[in-house]
DNA sequence: GCGTCCAGGTCTACC
DNA sequence: GGTAGACCTGGACGC
C-alpha cells in the first residue's frame, strides 16, 4: 500500500510472524530497544528503526504489532518504496526480531522443568538484535566495564556524530569506514568512549577493509566453542561480551554474566549474598546448548510482566 | 562547587 | 594458568 503525504510517501509492508509472537517481549528481551537508531515511542506504540539498504537508501521504519500473526512496518520516503526495497526491508525486520529462527527445540527443553513452563506458555527466547554484526558488536562492547547511562551516551553520540542523517531527526547507524576514519583522540573525547576508543578503530578498520567479515557469523558452520573463540579474537571483547554476541547469533551456550546478572541471580537464589560464577555455572549446565538463553529470561522474568517495563 | 572514592569488563605484564 | 594493576567515565558521597 502507498499513500502520497506531501512531498513524501508512506509505504506500509506486512510481515507474518510465528505463532503465539510477543511482539513485545521481542522489543524489550534486552536493552537494545532503549538504543538508536531503535527507538521506542510509547504512544504510537510502535519500534522505530533506520535501516542502511543495499542500494544507499536509509529507510526509517515504524513497527507495529498487528495481533498474534503480523506486524507492520510503515516507511515515509521521498521516492517510491520500490519491490526490491521492500523485499530487502522485509528480510531485515524478519532478522532483527528473529522470525525465522526456530525456538521448537527450546521449547521442548523448558517444557520439561516446571518452573521453566511459562517461557513455552509465553512464547519469548527471541532476542532483539541490530540489522548488522557490526552495530551488535560495538554497542556491546559500548556495554562493558561501564554505567548503562554511559553505554547510551556512548551509542547516542557514535550515532548522532558519525551516523548518515535520515527523516524525522534520525540517524542511521554509522558504517565501519566513518568509524575508522576517526581519531583516537575524536571517539575518546566525543563519543566518550574512554580507553574503548583504540579498541573501536581496530574493529572499524579490520571490518572496513574486508578483512574481518563479521556478518558470517550469523550463517557461519563452526562450532559454538570455535565461534566464541573468532568472537574473543576481537579486542575490546571478553568473556562477556563475546557469549552476549552469541546469543544474537543464535548460539546460547554461554552465560556472558556481567554484574547486573550476577546480582539479580544473588538475590534470586541466595538472599543476596555474592556467589561465584562456578556456582551459577552449576545450575544451568543442565541446560546444555540453552543455558545462556535460560539464564538471561529467567533473570528478566518480571520484565515480561509490563509492555513497557524500562 | 570541588575532590575523592568506587563500580563496571578487558587487556597486559608478571609470577 | 592465575593474579594484579591500569584503563576511563560518571555517579555517590563528604566537605
Amino acid at each position: 500500500m502507498d499513500s502520497s503525504l506531501g512531498t513524501l510517501i508512506t509505504t506500509t509492508i506486512t510481515v507474518s510472524t510465528p505463532p503465539q509472537f510477543g511482539f513485545w517481549r521481542t522489543v524489550y528481551s534486552h536493552g537494545w530497544c532503549a538504543l538508536p537508531p531503535f527507538r521506542v515511542d510509547k504512544k504510537e506504540e510502535t519500534l522505530d528503526c533506520v535501516f542502511s539498504l543495499s542500494d544507499g537508501t536509509l529507510a526509517v521504519a515504524s513497527l507495529r504489532s498487528l495481533g498474534q500473526d503480523k506486524i507492520s512496518a510503515t516507511i515515509t520516503s521521498q521516492s517510491p518504496f520500490s519491490a526490491p526495497r521492500k523485499k530487502e526491508l522485509t528480510q531485515l525486520v524478519r532478522s532483527i526480531l528473529r522470525l525465522d529462527e526456530d525456538f521448537s527445540d527450546f521449547y521442548r527443553h523448558v517444557s520439561r522443568y516446571p518452573d521453566y513452563r511459562w517461557i513455552c506458555r509465553m512464547r519469548v527466547g527471541r532476542l532483539l538484535r541490530a540489522p548488522t554484526v557490526f552495530e551488535d558488536v560495538v554497542k556491546m562492547m559500548c556495554t562493558t566495564n561501564c554505567s548503562w547511562a554511559l553505554t547510551t551516551t556512548m551509542v547516542n553520540n557514535l550515532t548522532s556524530l558519525l551516523g548518515p542523517a535520515a527523516d524525522a531527526g534520525l540517524h542511521g547507524f554509522p558504517a565501519a569506514a566513518s568509524i575508522a576514519g576517526q581519531t583516537d583522540a575524536f571517539i575518546r573525547k566525543y563519543l566518550r568512549a574512554g580507553y574503548r576508543a583504540p579498541y573501536l578503530l581496530e574493529l572499524s578498520d579490520r571490518v572496513a577493509s574486508g578483512k574481518l567479515d563479521l556478518e558470517s557469523w550469523r550463517t557461519s558452520a563452526a562450532s559454538t566453542e570455535e565461534l566464541f573463540r573468532q568472537v574473543r579474537g576481537v579486542k575490546g571483547i571478553g568473556e562477556y561480551a563475546a557469549g552476549n554476541i552469541l546469543k544474537l547469533l543464535g548460539r546460547y551456550d554461554y552465560l556472558g554474566l556481567d554484574s547486573w546478572v550476577r546480582g539479580k541471580y544473588s538475590e534470586k537464589y541466595h538472599s543476596g549474598r555474592r556467589v561465584s560464577d562456578t556456582t551459577i555455572e552449576r545450575r544451568y549446565r543442565e541446560h546444555g546448548q540453552w543455558r545462556g538463553l535460560i539464564i538471561w529470561l529467567e533473570m528478566t522474568r518480571d520484565w515480561f510482566t509490563k509492555k513497557f517495563p524500562f
